[in-house]
RNA sequence: GCGGCAAUAGCUCAGUUGGUAGAGCGUCGGCUUCCCAAGCCGAAGGUCGCGGGUUCGAACCCCGUUUACCGCUCCA
């Protein structure tokens, strides 16, 4: 493990030095889990969501795309229970490290003053028997109208912190009610937090009454609420999905490893709308074709696993995660979830809007249960830059550094060199690029010796090097070098269009 | 969020008891070179993460802060 931390850092030093990712606004000493993607990083990530797109969307004639906006009604967001399951204020005992809600603690602590009093009833009650007069007793009893002056206070105070997110007073007030922690016993408590996950800002002008409006946290609420668009104007048959790629964005508390777990971040999603009761017979589906496409991006199978969710979330009745083998363990790549019919329905309550299918082969409507797959794009550009990475040591004893990202993801696929910057070469490798460059992304590079040139290009991860040499003023033929095993081979220029189309395509087409 | 550790050139790092910053690699401009880094000449690039404090003087000591990594916690 220490060899992998090891690796790891190397990785992410090697990411900025060649241009992958960079951290944001890094002159400004950089932005918490937040980075940016350089020159090939870019080339890199584009080339995966193009892969995926096509697997998903052009491969499949009952999945087609769509791409929602960022910012979306914040209905949206109440239909889908992000709103209500994270706007509650929290606060830490900093000796347990248990986690509470504030309100909570302090409700537990009315709960205590209610006990009391009722225990005085009860007292009171039974002394008296027959002639005890409740209502009586305990609108006169010291000890009880002490007690409830104690709990109208409290609440009142509290309900006035949380309406006005006063959350300095509600910390003031755990500590003037002297409320200890149910573990530790200690009153050593951290300032209240709220830990809502969603980015807020205001739509139209910045005013009083501006209206609050969320970054989506997730792309699928998108796809949800264009559920009907799509398939009316589709002429869409169950079973059909729908796709898309975009950003979202999560108010994480902790953020790290690298471009792991990012507050900015970008997801491929398909969203696959089947009939009720037929979900778990899809879901198996998806598990098993979204296995083979990340088999299909040539990573050995032993660096991925299932792992199936034992607790399952509001809206699922199954849930597995593709998890990864990155340089810092087995962690979620992608998440597989039958997800049922929780959003349509929910979507349908709150809109008012009747959101079924209307099934000509059952000759009924129904709200179609859903089947998700969700993959995060920058986890999938870190497995893949992490799996390619390599550091190796030649027969010569000399090192190199080399990605073997699979050619078809490749940011640049081939590297124009001449072997020397003379005799006519540069200008004929320069007509190799217009040749090549309209279909690949290349690269023309005639500065220090071939071998050094050969190095950098592996360290971008480019696949093919293509060298002219004193032949290829002669006879027009080129060698062209492979970056995995060193080796060339010797085409005719002529050839080159044909020899690229099969040597840069996916694995599993 | 808590605890630990760190931040000096694009990268990896050195920098003595506090006395105005160096190396290797890389990059750039040349030369040489007919096939796999480390040949030759030259150059650029850092107010030592940021802000305060102590001091005649701070990369170095103190405080705060930001960022990264590790552990815990969290993860609809």
């Amino acid at each position: 493990m220490a060899n992998n931390e090891e690796m790891f850092k190397r990785l992410i030093s090697h990411a900025k030095e060649y241009g992958f990712i960079f951290p944001s606004s890094e002159i400004y000493d950089g932005l918490a889990a937040v980075y940016d993607y350089g020159q090939y990083g870019v080339e890199l990530k584009n080339n995966i969501k193009n892969y995926w797109w096509k697997c998903m969307v052009q491969y499949h004639e009952n999945i087609v795309g769509i791409d929602a906006a960022i910012f979306m009604h914040p209905a949206t967001w109440k239909a889908s229970g992000h709103v209500d399951a994270f706007s509650d204020p929290m606060i830490d005992n900093k000796d347990s490290k248990k986690r509470y809600r504030a309100d909570v603690l302090i409700e537990d602590h009315i709960a205590k003053l209610e006990d009391k009093i009722n225990k005085e009833v009860e007292k009171a009650e039974k002394r008296f028997g027959d002639t005890f007069d409740k209502q009586q007793f305990i609108t006169t009893n010291p000890r009880v109208l002490e007690n409830q002056t104690k709990i109208n206070e409290i609440s009142k105070r509290m309900n006035e912190a949380l309406t006005q997110e006063n959350f300095a007073d509600l910390k003031a007030l755990i500590e003037e009610l002297g409320i200890v922690c149910p573990v530790s016993g200690s009153r050593n408590w951290t300032e209240v937090r709220q830990f809502n996950l969603m980015f807020s800002t205001q739509m139209g002008s910045v005013s009083a009454d501006a209206n609050l409006i969320y970054l989506r946290p997730e792309t699928a609420q998108g796809i949800f609420v264009n559920f009907l668009n799509v398939q009316k104007t589709g002429r869409m048959k169950i079973p059909f999905g729908i796709a898309q790629i975009g950003k979202a964005f999560r108010n994480e508390i902790v953020a790290r490893q690298f471009i792991f777990r990012m507050r900015e971040f970008e997801q491929m999603e398909m969203q696959f709308f089947v009939r009720p009761g037929e979900e778990l017979k899809w879901f198996e589906y998806w598990k098993e074709k979204r296995k083979k496409w990340h088999l299909s991006l040539g990573i050995p199978e032993n660096k991925y696993r299932y792992h199936d969710h034992e607790k399952l979330a509001h809206y699922a009745n199954a849930a597995t995660d593709i998890e990864f083998d990155f340089p810092f363990g087995f962690k979620e790549l992608e998440g597989i979830h039958s997800r049922t019919d929780f959003d349509l329905s929910a979507h349908q309550e709150h809109s008012g809007k009747k959101i079924t299918y209307f099934d000509p082969e059952l000759n009924e409507s129904y709200v179609p249960y859903v089947v998700e797959t969700s993959i995060g794009v920058d986890r999938t550009f870190l497995a893949i830059l992490s799996a390619a990475y390599q550091e190796e040591k030649l027969a010569d004893g000399s090192e190199r550094i080399v990605l073997r990202i699979p050619a078809f993801l490749a940011p640049v696929k081939i590297a124009v060199l001449p072997l020397v910057k003379k005799d006519g070469m540069p200008e004929k490798a320069l007509e190799i690029m217009d040749l090549l460059k309209y279909d690949y992304m290349c690269q023309y590079d005639e500065k220090d010796a071939v071998g050094r040139r050969y190095r950098r290009q592996d360290a971008i991860g480019t696949p093919y090097c293509i060298t002219v040499d004193n032949q290829t003023i002669e006879d027009n033929t080129v060698t062209v070098r492979h970056r995995d095993t060193m080796e060339q081979d010797r085409v005719a220029i002529a050839e080159l269009p044909a020899y690229f189309i099969k040597h840069i395509k996916p694995i599993n087409e």
